[in-house]
Parts: C-alpha cells; sequence; structure tokens
DNA sequence: CCGACGGAGATTGTTCAACAATTACCACCG
DNA sequence: CGGTGGTAATTGTTGAACAATCTCCGTCGG
C-alpha cells in the first residue's frame, strides 16, 4: 500500500523528455469516447430525465461496452457536471437545482458580456452570428420551439468565438449542455424563448456598432431576467 | 456489435425518475481521484516534465492501483488538460505551446477582468485577497521566489471568488495548473514575479475604491504584459 | 555509409471474470 | 405499523487475457 512513486531522478528534478513525437493515426475505435457521446446525446436530448439512474450492467450492455469502458465515460460526464456520481451508490443524470441556476448564470454574466467587451469582432464570427439569428427568426416563424431554443444557444455558443478561446468555448458548451437538462422539463411553455430573437438581433447590432458597454449591459440584464424566468419554473 | 440503447419508454420520452435520494457517506476508497490527485500534484509540482511519457504499467505500479483505475485517472486529468492523450500511444504530461499560451491568457484576459468588472465585493472575498497580498509580500521579503509565485495564483485564483461560481473558479484552476507546467522551466529567473505584487495590491485598492472599469483595464494590460513575457521564455 | 525492410518485444485499448464492501429490497417479527 | 435481519443486487477495484498498434533493432540492399 506504500507507494514510492518515485519516477524521477532526485538529482534533475525536471527531467529532459521529449514529448509525444508526433500526434499521428488515430483509427482504433475509441470506446471510451464512443459511448460517452451516445450518452451526451441521450442526456442533452432530454430521453434520460435528470436524476435517471444509469446502471453499468445495463448501459453497458445496451452500448455494447465493457463495464470498465463505460466507467471511463462516467467520468468524463462526471468532469462535465452532467451526471453526478454518487459513491456506492452509482451514477445518475445531472438534476439541477435552484442553486445550479444560479450558479450557471453567475458563470455566464461574466464570460459573456466579457466576449461581447473584450472579445475581437472579426468579420467571419460576425457573420456567423446573423446566420444564426437568421435561423432563429425562421424557427420562430415556422413556430419551432425546439428550432428556437437551438439556435437561441447556438447564439450564446457563438459569442465565445469572439474570445478565440478554446477554454471558454468549451465552458461554455458545458454551461448550455447543463441548461439543456432543464429546458427539457419546460420546453412545451409557449413563448418561452419568444423575444430572445429579437434581443440577440439588438445585441449583434450593438456589437457591430461598436457599443460594447451597452451591448454588455445589455446582456447582462437579458441574462438576469432568463434567470428569473428560470428559477420561476423551478421553484 | 448492435446496441439499440432503448432505456425510456417511446410513449414517454421524459421519464419521472427520483434522483439519489440523499448523497450521505463516502467512505470506501476512491482509488481513482486518489490516484489522479497523486499525479495531479506531481505534474503541478514539476516533479514530472512537461512531455514526459506516463507509462500505464509503471505508474499504475508505483501508485498501487490497477490499470483500469489508473486509466480512468488518467481520463481525469486529460478532462483538465494535465496530460495529453494520444491514442495508441499513451498519455503525455501536457507540454503547453507558445499557442497554448495565447490560448490561455485569451481566456484569462475575459474572465478575470470580468470578474472584477461585475463581480460582487463581499467584505470576505476583499479580506482575502489583501490577505494573499499580505503573503506575497512576505515572501518578497524573504527572497522566496516560489512563495511569490504561488501567492499570485492565489491571488488570481482568488479574483474569481467574486463572481460566485464554482465553474468559474475550477476554470480558472486548471489554467492555473496548465500555467504551473510552464513556470517550472523558468522559475529560476530572477525577479520574474517581481512587481507583480504590488499591481496585484494597486489592482485591489483600485477595485475596494469602487474604480472597477480602471481596475479591470489595468487588469488586462497586465496581462497582455505578462503574457508577452512567457511568450518571450517559450521562444 | 545510409536508408528501406522486417520481425520480435513492449505498450495500449478493450474485454471478461472475480471478489469485498456497500446498498437496496423484502419478508419477518415485535 | 415500525424496526430488524437476511438475501440479492450493485458498485469499486483488481488481475489476467487478447488483438491492434507502436517501438526498437538488426539486416539487407544500394
Amino acid at each position: 500500500m506504500t507507494s514510492n512513486f518515485a519516477l524521477e531522478p532526485p538529482s534533475a528534478p525536471v527531467a529532459p523528455v521529449h514529448g509525444p513525437p508526433t500526434p499521428l493515426g488515430a483509427h482504433r475505435a475509441q470506446a471510451r469516447a464512443l459511448a460517452a457521446g451516445r450518452l451526451r446525446e441521450r442526456i442533452s436530448g432530454g430521453h434520460l430525465a435528470p436524476g435517471t439512474k444509469l446502471s453499468e450492467h445495463v448501459i453497458a450492455q445496451e452500448l455494447g461496452v465493457s463495464r470498465n469502458t463505460l466507467r471511463e465515460a462516467f467520468t468524463m460526464l462526471a468532469e462535465e457536471s452532467l451526471v453526478d456520481r454518487v459513491p456506492n451508490r452509482g451514477v445518475f443524470v445531472a438534476h439541477p437545482t435552484a442553486g445550479d441556476v444560479r450558479e450557471i448564470y453567475n458563470a455566464r454574466r461574466i464570460i459573456e458580456p466579457g466576449a461581447v467587451l473584450w472579445g475581437s469582432c472579426s468579420e467571419q464570427v460576425l457573420t456567423g452570428l446573423w446566420s444564426v439569428i437568421e435561423a432563429a427568426r425562421a424557427a420562430r416563424a415556422a413556430g419551432d420551439i425546439m428550432g428556437m431554443a437551438d439556435a437561441n444557444q447556438r447564439f450564446h455558443r457563438g459569442l465565445m468565438d469572439l474570445t478565440g478561446s478554446d477554454t471558454l468555448v468549451t465552458t461554455m458548451d458545458r454551461l448550455l449542455a447543463r441548461m439543456r437538462l432543464m429546458f427539457h422539463s419546460m420546453s412545451t411553455d409557449p413563448g418561452f424563448h419568444g423575444d430572445y430573437v429579437d434581443r440577440n438581433a439588438e445585441l449583434l447590432r450593438l456589437l457591430e456598432a461598436g457599443e460594447r458597454e451597452r451591448a454588455a449591459e445589455s446582456l447582462r440584464e437579458y441574462l438576469s431576467f432568463a434567470e428569473a424566468q428560470l428559477l420561476d419554473h423551478v421553484e
């Protein structure tokens, strides 16, 4: 049980070692990532309700992977806060509470206005954002609630492209994935994503006009409003 | 090989299931978290140089865990970007490039000034930050380079407490952990963390005085300066 | 001398089977 | 009706096994 873990030579704490020569081929099936992806889809898609227990034996069989591989997938999803791991009890689809809503919006109220205020507005990113607005309008015209919600999430994710940081894009992706968990319990609510489209468009207009402070402040209000609306539905 | 994955009933996509009854005891040893923690220490502490290959067989033996458990730990560390996983080649201690430096600072230039500009300055957080400044000054007086670097990191981590968001605190923790990987290659540089102490103190003074915009802008300049300095050393 | 070729050995990706510890379920009993 | 005990199921972890892949090294040909 006493593991010394003496990998490095005592005389030279930082040994000069050459890293991964070249990140080449990656053909062999990566069961872990595939399993995690399948579960992610199911969870984000609302096919697995929050709180659902994910039995190792059952899911492993359904996904066609071994229990060990599935456990690695669970480890990934747990790090993404998509599932909760309760020791000796199992893995459960995350069940966001009111506290989680506040937590998520506390984060969004920093990074989204930050991206708007300090990001770099490349032509490419802006046109991308406008195309998302267009998709949202089309969805609204078609009365496609799911499409509106989806476009709204893509818009906020797209804001992170202003930062040029993969870290922030990933952080936002995970935040939005957690939000999706809640949406599926209330997506039937008519007009829930109603005027978001116009507010997003207005935000983008301000941003393009160089009125960043106004855009950021507007976004912060928007987020607080959305948070309050969400908290109402979570009680 | 064809896995249907038909857990949920087709008629009721969102099945009502009760979540984890109560997140109670957690006594049984969690080898995975312990192994990940040990490795995290070794990596962040600079005892494992960037690029070092982490052999499953060797590390598993040294940590006293099975190869499967170690793999779960690797999965955690990979999600934290502390190690790189190269398919069929192995796991390597992350080796930040110049691009990674830019990536990290692009993120920090958003969330840190965001926290300063929009966070809530509770008395508790402010005194905490002042105590970190104090520790930094003590370290500087003692000529303790490591202590200064450590206090500097604790300061920037402490800024995230202004946001009240665990997500952002965790994000910053991971960014700083990646930064540490680079520092160990250059920590001997005299005066590398020299005037950071005073700049942090000035930042905190501005924040306390309610001059948030000035504080945020000052922090952004500071971060760009640090980034440039770091990029010099990475070539 | 140098580079292509090839094969043996080591390492990773994944699975399976097993066991102790813990939990869940349920019948029994006061 | 509530506590109690026991059995079955589940999780945490291990060890061994196997195919696929990579690494290394010696050989051969130019």
